[in-house]
RNA sequence: GCCCGGGUGGCGGAAUGGCAGACGCAACGGACUUAAAAUCCGUUUCCCGUAGGGAGUGGGGGUUCGAGUCCCCCCCCGGGCACCA
């Protein structure tokens, strides 16, 4: 055995080893339990890895590595999610093709993957481009479309003119593409939507069995944002028209002193009166001119107009005024409200601005108006606004109905069954989720399997005849009017019936990025059936996903999205769970060491000198602050993995990866503690390098250290607390390493706890010990309770808590033994001389406190 | 504003309500070496000191024999949402 650790051999070496014996290939629907363990698939970008992305592939990797050697079937695949943006703006910019990026991307991607010694499957490798693979992503497109959930619809998108093309609004962040930050307006076009609305409630029902992270799946519930209220009827005055408005507050009718809609409701034409028409006219102009972005941020102030019209308040009979106003907003509820300024705050707001009335209908509860600081007397005379809870009162009225003395919550019931009995109004819920907008105008990605036929009906693609490949361009420039490049495609585009001769255009959009990795987890189960997405008897065998891990970056969009469509494919009989993923992991980011000067300026890392007084300004030689920052171009303190891996090797990198704190958490980079781990691990060589290899009987001692490393490794290792495993791996080589041998229970034992960790070294170490093969089935070690008991203890007597004598004593003590060892102590009895002893505690094993 | 996380040495972080700071980094001292690298040993929360003592887990209160851990209030940092009636 070489006296030196040499990583650079060893990793070459057994990479090359599992790849020539398929180690890691997982067979299906052996009769063994199975654990699915994904990984959230990468964007082969350009810039190749950093080293985010081994952060969440190195926890699930030592998991699946664990759980193979406790004798579990472990599917643990890896894919690419190729289409997207970057490659296709390359190609404008190179005329490169984005195929053959994508190609060259992952190549690197696969090759830096590798090169950490990941234990996939190979064999499963799936890419959402290959047209093999896309097919599949076209035939879910058509069974929504079969099932009425895909429907054309002219909305107001959000166009990007510098990328050319529609965004999603989880894309524009601040009236802004979230790629590239370039201005985003508001256009209408027509578009592919998907209903995922039609799921809100299963999709928020479901997240409650989920195994997941109880902040992401709060998030999940925001975004659906399910609300419970009332759908209300106002008659417009002196006319037929009515106006239906949702409210959560229908107990608050009786505080209704206007309504609201919003500028593009379709009532606002015909009901506005002549000499109001010019100043409402101009108002919607004002509102329709604005982005998105505008009308939020400058929510501080709200405007409005009164459109001439009132409408009868339906609980007693009142006449309110009718405004047009942007704060109600068209996509939400009905798109008009009754507004209620003395228990709604926004409606307060736009009341005191306009001098509407401001009639208070509630008696706050006093506790809660008193915590809130709120007076009571304020409230009642409509100087301040209550939306908490309280007594109703003034809510009476001619139509008969009287809640008055009533808490809210009754209050709400009996004015909905109330409007029900009047057929005015019914319980109505709402949701804020909106549907998806499907559409993307670009080149890279799924073209739509969907053919416009010159007598304006849409034929889908026959299934065999998918996959329906892009046609090759030379010119990917956008088409300027809002089409995808795909227009200039004109023999791809064109299409004529065989049998009737009649003429159609395929479409030109394509679908968004997020089609592929909506079941992507499918297709590893069955990555080459080209009859099916997925065999049924496979799907039933690995389906749910176990264990998911990636970045909370992706908790509400990807995550909601492959939840819907799994939810469909469920309902069509595809897959056999209601859920994709039980469990699922965030881990956190990893941040760059970061300088800045005391300005607040940053200053890139290539210009920070380290003196041994701190880090100053190269140039200035100013002092400099370190602080972790989010890892970037311009700040120069991005880490490339091939680097850490080349100076440290792939097993540094992975224990470091895992050992700089808890997975879930945000954590800076230190590159010191990468020679940490990689001074463990030299240890641990030389362990076996430099010792005997001994057949002796372990020492009480030692039997001792081994179990409870085996006990804590298993248990860190199960729950995913790999930072502490580690830990305990030190202490045992701290440990045994200072022993003159090695005996080889321990070593063996130890070997196989390394293994999910650092894989490399701990084959290389396993044939050491003259095995043949990988250690990568061999049998988990298992910890022995009896190793773990100590004669003695040492235990702390304490007085009033403070502490008084440290003292060994037979680790067996009951309690009643622990207090007279304890009272019978020479220093503690003077301790406590002259004092009265009240109570005694003792806790087994740790230590007594004497009260006196 | 609302909803989630989170505040522990110089740094990353450990701690079933039971001796706070495991493990690692950095720093300092020492050994080995002609020297360096590598390695090994020791010290290292802060304050006062000779033994020894005092303070200490963002701040303030509380429960408890005992609180980093449980409860209430406040402050700060990170993330998400944001006129959703």
């Amino acid at each position: 055995m070489e006296r030196q650790y040499n990583f650079a051999v060893i990793e070459r070496k057994w990479q090359g080893y599992w790849e020539a014996n398929k180690t890691f290939k997982s067979p299906d629907c052996v009769d063994k339990p199975k654990v699915y363990v994904l990984d959230m698939f990468p964007y082969p970008s350009g810039s190749g890895l950093h080293v985010g992305h081994p952060e969440g592939y190195t926890a699930t990797d030592i998991y699946c590595r664990y759980k193979r050697m406790k004798g579990f079937n472990v599917l643990h695949p890896m894919g690419w999610d190729a289409f997207g943006l970057p490659a296709e703006q390359y190609a404008v910019d190179t005329g490169t093709h984005p195929a053959q990026t994508t190609r060259k991307n992952i190549e690197t991607f696969k090759g830096q993957i590798k090169s950490l010694g990941f234990s996939y499957d190979w064999d499963r490798e799936v890419g959402t481009t290959d047209p093999a693979y896309f097919k599949w992503t076209q035939w879910i497109f058509k069974q929504l479309h079969d099932r009425g959930l895909a429907y054309i619809d002219e909305v107001p998108v959000n166009w990007c003119p510098a990328l050319g093309t529609v965004l999603a609004n989880e894309e524009v962040i601040d009236g802004r593409s979230e790629r590239g930050n370039h201005p985003v307006e508001r256009r209408p076009m027509r578009q592919w939507m998907l209903k995922i609305t039609a799921y809100a409630e299963r999709l928020l029902e479901d997240l409650d069995g989920l195994e997941w992270p109880e902040g992401i799946k709060e998030m999940q519930r925001n975004w659906i944002g399910k609300s419970v209220g009332a759908e209300v009827d106002f008659r417009v005055s002196g006319s037929e028209e009515k106006i239906r408005v949702y409210t959560t507050r229908p107990d608050t009718l009786f505080g209704a002193t206007y309504m609201v809609l919003s500028p593009e409701h379709k009532l606002v034409d015909s009901i506005t009166t002549p000499g109001c028409r010019e100043s409402v006219e101009a108002y919607r102009r004002h509102a329709a001119s604005m982005s998105d972005m505008e009308r939020t941020e400058l929510n501080t102030e709200k405007t409005g107009v009164f459109c001439g019209a009132t409408a009868v308040n339906p609980v007693n009979g009142q006449d309110i005024p009718i405004w047009i106003a942007d704060y109600v907003l068209i996509s939400y509820g009905t798109g008009a409200i009754m507004a209620v300024p003395s228990h709604d705050e926004r409606d307060f707001e736009f009341a005191k601005k306009f001098g509407i009335p401001v009639r208070c209908i509630i008696e706050p509860e006093e506790t809660e108006a008193e915590k809130g600081g709120v007076d009571t007397a304020d409230v009642l005379e409509g100087k301040v606004c209550w939306t908490g809870n309280g007594r109703m009162i003034n809510s009476s009225g001619s139509q008969g109905l009287d809640i008055n003395g009533l808490e809210v919550a009754e209050a709400k019931a009996r004015t909905i069954a109330w409007l029900e009995n009047q057929k005015l109004g019914k319980a109505a819920v709402n949701y804020k989720l909106r549907d998806w907008l499907f559409s993307r105008q670009r080149y890279w990605g799924e073209p739509f399997p969907v053919i416009h036929m010159e007598d304006g009906s849409v034929r889908l693609v026959p299934d065999e005849e998918l996959p329906l490949i892009p046609p090759e361009l030379e010119n990917f420039h956008p088409s300027g009017t809002g089409e995808s490049p795909l227009a200039n495609a004109r023999e791809w585009l064109e299409y004529t019936d065989p049998k009737t001769g009649m003429k159609g255009r395929r479409e030109t959009n394509t679908m968004p990025q997020w089609a592929g990795s909506c079941w992507y987890y499918l297709r590893f189960i069955d990555p080459c059936n080209d009859k099916a997405l997925v065999d049924p008897e496979k799907e039933r065998y690995w389906m749910p996903v176990d264990l998911y891990v990636g970045g909370a970056e992706h908790a509400v969009l990807h995550l909601l999205y492959a939840r819907f469509w799994h939810k469909v494919l469920y309902d069509i009989g595809v897959v056999s769970t209601k859920e994709p993923f039980s469990r699922l992991v965030n881990q956190g980011m990893i941040l760059g060491l970061s300088y800045k000067d005391t300005r607040g300026a940053l200053v890139p890392s290539d210009q920070v000198r380290i003196t041994p007084e701190g880090p100053v300004h190269a140039e200035t030689s100013e002092r400099l602050e370190e602080f972790p920052a989010k890892m970037s171009k311009s700040l120069k303190n991005v880490v490339n993995p091939d680097d850490v891996i080349k100076e440290y090797g792939a097993d540094s990198m992975r224990l470091y990866e895992m050992f700089m704190g808890p997975l879930e958490a945000v954590k800076p980079w230190s590159t010191s503690g990468v020679e940490g781990v990689y001074r463990f691990l030299k240890k641990a060589w030389r362990m076996f390098a430099e010792k005997d290899i001994s057949a002796r009987a372990l020492t009480r001692e030692e039997l001792r250290t081994l179990h409870s490393t085996i006990k804590k490794v298993s248990e860190d290792t199960e729950s995913l607390d790999f930072n502490t495993a580690i830990s305990q791996m030190m202490i045992f080589v701290n440990e045994f390493g200072g022993k003159p041998d090695l005996p080889l229970e321990a070593a063996e034992a130890f070997v196989k706890l390394l293994a999910p960790y650092a894989p490399h070294i701990a084959e290389e170490l396993w044939e050491s010990l003259g095995h043949s093969g990988s250690i990568a089935y061999e049998q988990w070690p298992q910890h022995d309770e009896q190793f773990l008991a100590v004669d003695q203890v040492e235990i702390l007597v304490q007085i009033q808590g403070k502490p008084c004598k440290k003292m060994n004593i037979p680790a067996a003590s009951s309690q009643d033994d622990m207090k007279s060892l304890a009272l019978d102590d020479p220093d503690v009895a003077k301790a406590l001389a002259g004092k009265e002893v009240r109570k005694i505690i003792a806790v087994p094993g740790r230590l007594v406190n004497i009260v006196v």
